[in-house]
This record gives structure tokens, C-alpha cells and sequence, in this order.
DNA sequence: GGGCGCAATATCGTATACAATGTGGTTCAC
DNA sequence: GTGAACCACATTGTATACGATATTGCGCCC
């Protein structure tokens, strides 16, 4: 599923294939994605494209700065610090309710995930693996039966993703996919409160893996650094 | 503000205004928004209506119906458990921070939202009482200092306040205001513990005041009623 | 008289055209 | 040579026009 396809792409589709885009950090922060551009790179009017851009500044993957463009969006530190807490308070609790509703195939689904994340890891496509490891999270909500939260944390991971790119640290695993892992074991016991302790500790480690330090925000460009 | 001030209206602001509207029961659930009605209301053109109908849609207010057009959301009675579902998770925890980083000028501004909220009831406006209510809670998510919390408990509450349209069941006190005095008192002592915990209650009986039974889901059109 | 099909209408979906705003480069004055 | 101002260009903001789709009412056939 590329622009150069022979699909008919809606707003909708192009918003996705935007985001996949950026959470696989094809498309890093503080890239321009201008109008026309996209637009014949998609084979759709502005129209179209806007409504895609305007989805995503919605999700706080996309600024939108007027009369200026689209911009693949720079989380702050404090905006980093946002993010995760508000996982922190929505994903340990899903992930208890996750274990109790477990069903085998869920079980089976959570699995591939892991070893296509350690597919893509070994080919070297970290964007990839990076994608797929946030998807685990996500259908943990699934499984829990909460759209609504599971909405809120597909956008708080592909924002985590965002800051990932900018403020990682160790290159080391990962996700360290030991603690999706060990959260698959608990899932597989149904045990609640396992899973809700791993899940926050899973957090807690993905965060202390960022480097959160207030120091110089990296102003990617002068102009901007000086708001102007 | 309403559509016929003379204001330059641009998407956000007519799809505040729209937000609002819903918010306060003047758009009950299920109402036809016709982008070119709308259009003429605000003095606009259908594009900026379709911008806002869109964000309203990211926010689960509006129902866009392919080329059948927009419709203030009907959230089921899944739909209103996994809306307070969220709550339960996000507003206690921050209404503990809120407490702990209390200002005496947001006090006053919590208890100015109060008098506000009894004069709308006094006056019998109970739409811009429900929408004070629900700013309150706002407010406090604002004072916790996490902006990304506070965008999503705002999309909640604006949710909450369709579901109440559709299911409230006793007519008494409307956001039962007694919760939100004995909040402030806990804010004022800076009681993180207690003010968490008496969110969580508030929130308890807030849904305790709905009625969520699986009946008949009130199909307001036959046409819907059978999914077509 | 009832039901089916077709046509007319209204509304939404998308593209395009024009206006407004910001950007960057060039020129002129000092 | 440096600075500022102006002009040309590029890009976004908004409106409008056209095409597609669903709905509704009428007429015809059974």
C-alpha cells in the first residue's frame, strides 16, 4: 500500500498510510509535508489531503501552523512527560482487564506480533519492528473491550513513537521485548494483576530508555527555534 | 457568539460554538446537521463546516454518514460505559495532582464555576448548567498541569453530556453540585488522597444516575432501527 | 388497489479556481 | 558593504462548481 498503487485513496486511508509513515519514523519530526506535494504523490486533490493532515493535527502527529504548512510534529519534553502519563494511568488498568478477557486467539494474535517484530528487527527495518511493537499495545485495548480507551492509546503510542525519535537514548532492544514477553505470560495465566504490575513497569522502563532532561530542545532550524 | 454576530467564523470556532451547543442540549442526539444549512447559519462555506463537522467526528460528537451527512452522536449503552470506563481511569489520579499543585486563583475560579452553575439552575437554563458542570471538571485537569489528559477528559465530558441526554434518569440535582463543593473543600486542604477518592465516588454516581440497561436502544427513526 | 421501478431532487464528495498570506531574492540607498 | 524595502513567487485559505450517491415521490403495471 504505496502512493504509487492504483488505489483509490480517501482521506482516510491517506491519514493512515501518513501515520504508519511517521510512526515508523520514515517521515522524522519537523519534516514539511506541503499540500501539493502530497497531493500528486497520492493522486488526490488538496482537498483530500487536507482533510488527511487536518486528522492527524488532530491526533497531535501533524502541527498545523496557518498560512504555513503541515509539519510532522516535535513533541517537547513536557509534552513527552504528558504522554506517558497519561499511559500510565490508562494502560496498566486496560492490561488487567485484558488478562481476564484473554481468549486463545487473542493469545495467538499477540504472539505473531512479537515474532514479526523480531522479524523485522533482524532485517534491520527498526521502523518496522518500532510499529508493530506500539500495535501489541494497542490490541491489548482491543482485547479489554474499550474502544474508547483504545482510541486514546493508539493516539498516545503513535505519539510515543514521535518522541522516540526524538529523545531516545539507548540504542539497545527495542521495546525490550522481554516485557511484552512477560506480559504474554500473564496474559496467558489471566492473571490481572500481573499483567496491570508488568504493564507499569514496562512504562516506567520505556520512559527511564528516553532522555527527558530539559536541556537545549534542539531547535531543529534557527527560524523556528525563535518562533518566527 | 452565535451565527448571526457578525464574527468572522473560522472552523474551530464554528465547530466550538457547534460543540457547545451539543454540550448544553440544544442539539439533542440523532439532529441532522446539513452542511449547506449549516453553511447559511454561520455565513460560511460548506468547506469550513465539513473542517468542523470533521473535528467534531474525531471527538465522537457528530456522526458523519457517508453521503448521508452529519448527525449529533447517539452513543449506546456499550459506548457509555467505556466513556465512563475512562473517566474512572483518568479524572480521580488527576484530580490528586490537581489537589497537590492547587492555586488560591484556581480555587476561586472552581468556586466562581460553581455560583455560575446554580444561577443557570436558578434561571432553569440546565443546558448551560450541565455545560459549567462539566468545565469544572476541565478546570481541574488544567490545574494537574497535563494538557494531554485534559484534551482527552474534555472530548469525555462532551460525550458524557450526549449520554446523559439520552439516558439520564432522575430528574434531582444535576451534577449532584454537593460532589463538586466537597471536591473544593479537599482542594483547599491540598488532600490529594481525599480528593482522588471523592472523584472516583462522584464519577460512581454520576453513572449510578444513568440508566444503562441494554432496553430497547430508543431507534428515535425505523430507518436506523434496522441499520438502514 | 397495492407494489415495484424509475425519475426528479436534494445532499454529499471531490476537484479546481481565485484570494490571501508568508517567503525569498533583488535592488537601491546610505 | 550592509541594511532595508519592495516585488515576484510559492503555498495555504476559502469559495464555488461539478459529479456521485442516496432519498423520495410519482406513475405504471400487475
Amino acid at each position: 500500500m504505496t502512493p504509487s498503487d492504483a488505489k483509490t485513496w480517501t482521506s482516510e486511508t491517506v491519514a493512515g498510510d501518513l501515520e504508519r509513515a511517521i510512526h515508523e519514523h520514515r517521515l522524522p519530526p519537523g519534516t514539511k509535508l506541503g499540500e501539493d506535494e502530497l497531493g500528486e504523490a497520492y493522486g488526490v486533490s488538496r482537498t483530500l489531503v487536507r482533510a488527511a493532515l487536518q486528522a492527524l493535527s488532530y491526533r497531535r502527529l501533524v502541527e498545523l501552523k496557518r498560512n504555513r504548512g503541515a509539519f510532522v510534529a516535535q513533541p517537547t519534553v513536557s509534552e513527552a512527560r504528558e504522554v506517558f502519563e497519561a499511559r500510565a494511568l490508562l494502560e496498566p488498568r486496560t492490561a488487567h482487564s485484558a488478562a481476564v478477557r484473554m481468549t486463545d486467539e487473542a493469545l495467538d494474535e499477540l504472539r505473531a506480533h512479537i515474532t514479526a517484530e523480531h522479524d523485522a528487527l533482524r532485517e534491520g527495518d527498526t521502523g518496522r519492528a518500532l510499529f508493530l511493537s506500539g500495535e501489541f499495545h494497542i490490541l491489548i485495548a482491543q482485547v479489554a473491550d474499550q474502544r474508547t480507551i483504545e482510541a486514546f492509546v493508539s493516539e498516545l503510542i503513535s505519539r510515543s513513537s514521535l518522541i522516540i525519535a526524538l529523545y531516545w537514548r539507548r540504542r539497545a532492544a527495542m521495546c525490550e521485548s522481554q516485557a511484552h514477553h512477560a506480559l504474554i505470560d500473564a496474559f496467558e495465566a489471566r492473571d490481572g494483576v500481573l499483567a496491570e504490575e508488568l504493564m507499569k513497569n514496562h512504562l516506567l522502563d520505556l520512559m527511564a530508555s528516553l532522555d527527558l532532561r530539559n536541556l537545549v530542545a534542539r531547535p531543529q532550524s534557527l527560524r523556528e527555534a525563535l518562533g518566527r
